[in-house]
RNA sequence: GGAGGGGUACCCAAGCGGCCAACGGGGGCAGACUGUAAAUCUGCUGGCUCAUGCCUUCGUAGGUUCGAAUCCUACCCCCUCCA
């Protein structure tokens, strides 16, 4: 993995575009692709909690294709930028992180990027490296070198302009300040999400006005969530995070369309272009789907456990729903009550099976739930202390609990 | 600064004195069918010591009334038009 190869450069190309939704300009890629020398390949990060998902891998996957080809990546962490708060899209005041919550995130960072990419090949910066110690007069002479009329080109602050909404002078600096990231760093190559866009091409600005070759823009697209039609994102809970557990990480990916799975082949998978037309060409002509899926849900679980741990996931995946066995490894739970029995709701609901006692009820009145594989329907049931049970609300939530009376009660 | 319109459950959106825990749609969850896919059909979608019971919810705070999401007052917020 860590051999460079020397790739043509068409080759490159080809691979690097894949997934992409700008490349600006395609012919200067080209061009200094042909220097031969590793290029500067830079992507900015936000420095708040990073609780990294597939979708942000979207990206550092794309940093990983550089680096394969013998490119040097730098994962600069924006704790300077952070200060300022990117107006980029929804407007919202991003909190302001101390010295150590950065670090802290940055740690966080590394040991997740190190799935991805190659410890040898990476950089990490932060910005607060060269705009720590710029003087106010060091920041003017930054915004002189951009103009009102440009940054109003830009979608969200003409839209704002437009419609009288406020938009505060600080503002216009992120754009510079991010764009003075690339001079600082020298970088051949900017990577980003599209919403990225303007930002990076700002970048390219500022280079040229400090003299150097303005970098190459490279947009990767915001992935589809689990839903397969809203942008993977933690708030709208269809995330597949990196840190998921591998058995939940098989079966998330497992639940997503057949459609969808396409495109995270395409944006996820490390396979080459040539080997998805084939598996494309196999399920037109008959292959299951799902099979398919599995070899995704393998490569994606592989990637961030083990190889090991993606077979057992699978193979516990296929006993869970093809043979109707309970998952492996249902860590026993211990709960203490005060009387010689429970009611089944107010269990359901301590083991976060379900929200509410109410909600409780009703999955019992639905046929949703189970004890020992035994379906419930009486919502007052009661569960005695001493034995072990295994309960399940639906197909996908499981607990194995024990009930233990407290022993200071009568 | 002036005029008008509006704030209802996760989102949209009805209701405009009791039949309202609140129509309908979306989303979500569950059941059936499946490949934990899609599509389709069905049910559910405030909470509680499980009760034909209680508590909380219709921007906020008061008030009128036997009774309010619905009427009144004040306040906060949003939108549109004019300046």
């Amino acid at each position: 993995m860590h051999t460079a190869v020397a790739t043509s450069v068409d080759e490159q190309i080809a691979e690097l575009k894949r997934g992409a939704v700008d490349l600006i300009q395609e012919a200067d890629l080209r061009k200094r692709l042909g220097l031969g020398r590793p290029l500067r390949v830079k992507a900015g990060f936000d420095p708040t909690a990073p609780d990294l998902h597939l979708g942000h891998t979207v990206l550092i996957n794309k940093m990983r294709q550089f680096q394969q080809f013998g490119h040097d990546v730098i994962f600069l962490i924006g704790d300077f930028t952070g200060m300022i708060g990117d107006p980029t899209g929804k407007n919202v005041t991003r909190p302001r992180l101390n010295a150590e919550e950065v670090a802290a995130n940055a740690r966080t960072y590394q040991e997740q990027i190190y799935k991805i990419l190659d410890r040898e090949r990476t950089t990490i910066e932060f910005n607060s490296r060269w705009f720590g110690s710029m003087s106010a007069s060091g920041l003017i002479e930054l915004a002189a070198k951009h103009t009102v009329a440009r940054m109003l080109e830009r979608d969200d602050f003409e839209k704002r302009y437009r419609s009288g909404q406020p938009i505060a002078i600080h503002e216009f600096l992120y754009p510079l300040v991010q764009g003075y990231d690339s001079v600082a760093l020298r970088a051949d190559v900017e990577l980003g999400g599209t919403d990225q866009k303007f930002n990076l091409l700002v970048g390219r600005h500022m280079q040229e006005t400090y003299g150097q070759e303005p970098q190459i823009v490279l947009t990767t697209p915001l992935l589809e969530g689990l839903d397969g039609v809203q942008k993977m994102s933690k708030s709208l809970g269809n995330t597949v995070a990196i840190a998921d557990p591998p058995q939940q990480m098989f079966g998330k990916l497992m639940s997503i369309s057949d459609t969808l799975m396409w495109r995270y082949f395409e944006l996820l998978s490390f396979r080459p272009l040539a080997d998805i037309a084939r598996l494309r060409q196999a399920v037109a002509e008959g292959r299951n789907p799902r099979d398919v899926k599995f070899e995704l849900a393998l490569e994606i679980v592989a990637r961030f456990h083990s190889t090991a741990e993606a077979e057992r996931a699978q193979a516990d995946f296929t006993a869970r729903f093809q043979q109707g066995a309970l998952p492996a490894d249902l860590p026993e739970r211990v709960l203490t009550i005060a009387t010689a029995s429970a009611r089944l709701t107010a269990v359901l609901k301590d083991l976060g099976l379900v929200a509410s006692t109410s909600e409780a009820t009703r999955k019992i009145e639905e046929g949703a739930v189970r004890v020992d594989q035994e379906k419930v329907t009486n919502h007052r049931a009661e569960l005695a202390a001493g034995a072990s049970h295994v309960l399940q609300v639906g197909k996908r939530s499981f607990a194995r609990v024990r009930l233990e009376k407290s022993p200071r009660e009568a």
